[in-house]
RNA sequence: GGGCGUUUAGCUCAGUCGGUUCAGAGCAUCUGCCUUACAAGCAGAGGGUCCGGGGUUCGAAUCCCUGAACGCCCA
């Protein structure tokens, strides 16, 4: 007794397979059967690829139609009996009264005779998973013919060496290990496919003599030849892609192999490796140094886009709405190096908003520059203060860091390098900061002021001009009046330099945010009125003069009084930072619970922070065995906060 | 079955050499602002058992072992 899904190609059988262990029918083993309709004598076999838990758990076995059952008929030696024309209706191999006939008629005769025949005990519906042809939607069924295949042994060696020993490289390189795996179980290329389009295979039969021919050009006796029906594998003509897009020696001689191949991971196999095995075969040398594999881009929900879901934007779309940059920029900024990216139309609001601040930025500077200014690229500041240096320093450290990015081929990292440097530190801090200087009544700082301010944008353009080429582009023509054909993507690409690291304009900075911060954090938390000026005591030895007109502007303060030995007015609110105590006498306004409850909040964050600390530095074998440098970083981290933590206990202890 | 990957804030994800410049970004949330570039914005705030369990180490989100969940590839 046994169940097939398949009873039209019951001619084909050549035997019948139950589990070796499953004792129902082990002592059947060896034994013959009469195959019904036929009259065909078929062994009973034993094969591990039986699930003796499935239907029967006998199966019958049709090495000619099924790729599982040819696997088993190669272990077995069965015989192959094709029974089928090439379309689809049975051939000789069956028997008289089924030839000819559709494969669907064949199946519902067969049942039909099994009944007839006593053979039948039952029939249950199931749902099998055949195939179906994705063109022309016919079901596909296993057939056996003859096709040709590369040998591919000689051509991986040079390709799988290549790669693992990094001459190319890959990015992310954890693909070199599925790259490798593949490589060193290659199989031999299937080149034949069952198309009607395509570049037909360039082999021949001979009518009569069966000899075979194989050439770029056909037989000069044509006539005399059948050529072979199936076409290459397209990926036979993509594997020459990476040399023969070069038409001419030079073409070639000048850019193969070429620099980076930018594709995506799921064609690793297909095309990767097989122009990688194509560049050394054809050119002798790999076709590429560098291959970067790309995101694949799924919907917010994680489904892979498709035409079918219709889960997939149309860009044009996206551009209408949100602009082409903002589209690239969000691209980059969400796309993950090495995994898949989860895409909606709505996450653009991240590039539109970046483009739209960019564009404000530059409208604000070029609105503030003196009537008739003219940028000067080469502008040679007289003197500059902190805050200028203070940039300059951070655009050098964008610079490096971005092409360390780009070198790394870390697109997404390198998307966030330049959209924090524009944001915070070019928009936040430094164009805030300069607005002071914008607004002077001298024209000589005014002008200084817009020429550095110009230049730095100008730098900022060019740093981001790969990654929005256009708004960049645009911008970059505003600021300067250009000739004919100048382009700023062909303008020199900022330099990281050196001389311009200003480690003591950073500091001078980290200080000033720092106390901003802390007294806007203040004026939030004690519900000031932003329109509220307060007055400010600095207790501190390292206050500057040159900081008054920016603290007054971008922490809302009126007064400033600083030195060594200031006392805390009454009825202050008050922080500590490093090298300063701050406090904002706020009479009238001040909730004692309220500053008490900050206080105690901050004391205890550092507190613990602190225990942490001590437990570590009283650990005998952390002193002795971690290196003085780190300790020594506990032991300055630790005088930091006991110190805070000190000043803001006596600040608590006095709060009345 | 074999190979590979992922798991960190409500969501999507960074985190390279093991060390409080490491626990972060964007979005979302809360509070306050139409402050003469930007409300598509500004300022401030809250939010985490770094999947679980072992181990190595003076020290682990990070290295090793193991378990779980999810995902991809296999011509």
């Amino acid at each position: 007794m046994l169940a097939t899904t398949r009873p039209e190609t019951m001619f084909g059988d050549t035997a019948v397979a139950v589990n070796p262990d499953d004792p129902r029918y082990s002592s059947f083993i060896g034994k013959k059967l009469i195959l019904p309709l036929t009259g065909r004598e078929i062994e009973i076999i034993a094969d591990n690829y039986v699930d003796s838990t499935f239907g029967t758990g006998a199966v019958k076995i049709t090495p000619a139609h099924d790729v599982n059952d040819y696997e088993v008929g190669l272990r077995h030696n069965l015989q192959l009996i094709n029974i089928l024309h090439p379309d689809a209706t049975l051939n000789d191999n069956a028997p008289v009264e089924f030839r000819g006939l559709d494969r669907y008629d064949a199946r519902k005769k067969a049942v039909k005779m099994l009944e007839e025949q006593g053979f039948m005990l039952k029939s249950e519906d199931y749902t099998t998973n055949v195939g179906f042809s994705q063109r022309g939607h016919a079901q596909v069924e296993p057939y056996m013919s003859e096709q040709w295949f590369m040998k591919m042994d000689e051509l991986a060696k040079p390709a799988l060496t290549a790669v693992t020993s990094g001459e190319i490289n890959f990015y992310p390189p954890h693909w070199v290990k599925t790259y490798e795996h593949w490589m060193s179980n290659i199989k031999d290329w299937c080149i034949s496919r069952q198309l009607w389009w395509g570049h037909r295979i360039p082999v021949w039969y001979h009518k009569t003599t069966k000899e075979i021919y194989c050439d770029v050009n056909p037989p000069v006796d044509a006539e005399n030849w059948v050529q072979d029906n199936d076409v290459l594998d397209t990926w036979s003509s993509s594997w020459l892609w990476a040399h023969d897009v070069f038409k001419t020696e030079e073409e070639q001689k000048y850019y193969y192999p070429t620099d980076a191949l930018v594709t995506a991971p799921d064609i690793i196999f297909f095309w990767v490796a097989r122009m990688i095995m194509a560049g050394y075969y054809f050119q002798g040398e790999i076709p590429f140094k560098h291959v970067y594999f790309t995101s694949v881009i799924r919907d917010d929900t994680g489904r892979k886009m498709s035409k079918s879901l219709g889960n997939s934007p149309d860009p044009l779309d996206v551009i209408d709405q949100y602009g082409a940059d903002a589209l690239r920029f969000t691209m980059m900024f969400l796309a993950p190096l090495g995994q898949d990216v989860r895409f909606s139309e709505d996450k653009c609001d991240l590039g539109r908003n970046f483009a739209n601040k960019i564009w404000n930025a530059g409208r604000f500077i070029l609105m503030n520059t003196p009537e008739g200014f003219q940028y000067d690229e080469n502008y040679v500041p007289e003197n500059e203060d902190f805050v200028d240096k203070w940039i300059t320093s951070r655009l050098n450290s964008t610079v490096k860091n971005l092409n360390k990015a780009l070198e790394d081929f870390e697109l997404t990292n390198s998307s966030k390098i330049i959209y924090s440097f524009i944001w915070t530190d070019f928009c936040d801090w430094y164009i805030e900061l300069i607005k002071n200087r914008f607004y002077s009544d001298d024209p000589k700082v005014k002008l200084d002021t817009a020429q550095k301010a110009v230049g730095l944008f100008d730098k900022i353009l060019r740093l981001l001009h790969p990654f929005m080429p256009y708004i960049s582009e645009e911008l970059w023509h505003l600021i300067k009046t250009r000739g004919d054909g100048e382009s700023i993507s062909v303008a020199a690409f900022p330099e990281f330099n050196d001389s311009k690291v200003d480690l003591a304009g950073e500091k001078q900075m980290e200080f000033l945010q720092n106390l901003i911060t802390a007294v806007r954090n203040i004026r939030g938390e004690m519900k000031i009125a932003p329109s509220k000026p307060v007055k400010l005591h600095l207790k501190t030895t390292i206050y500057d003069p040159l900081y008054g007109d920016l603290i007054k502007k971008l922490a809302k303060v009126e007064e400033i009084t600083s030195g060594s030995d200031i006392v805390s007015p009454a009825k202050s609110a008050s922080a500590v930072i490093k090298d300063c105590e701050i406090f904002v006498p706020l009479e009238g306004l001040i909730d004692i619970e309220v500053e008490r409850t900050r206080l105690e909040k901050e004391i205890e964050r550092l507190n613990g922070g602190l225990i942490g600390l001590t437990k570590k530095l009283s650990n005998e074998e952390f002193v002795s065995r971690a290196p003085a440098d780190i300790i020594e970083k506990e032991r300055a981290k630790k005088r930091d906060w006991e110190e805070n933590i000190a000043k803001l206990q006596a600040i608590l202890d006095d709060l009345t």
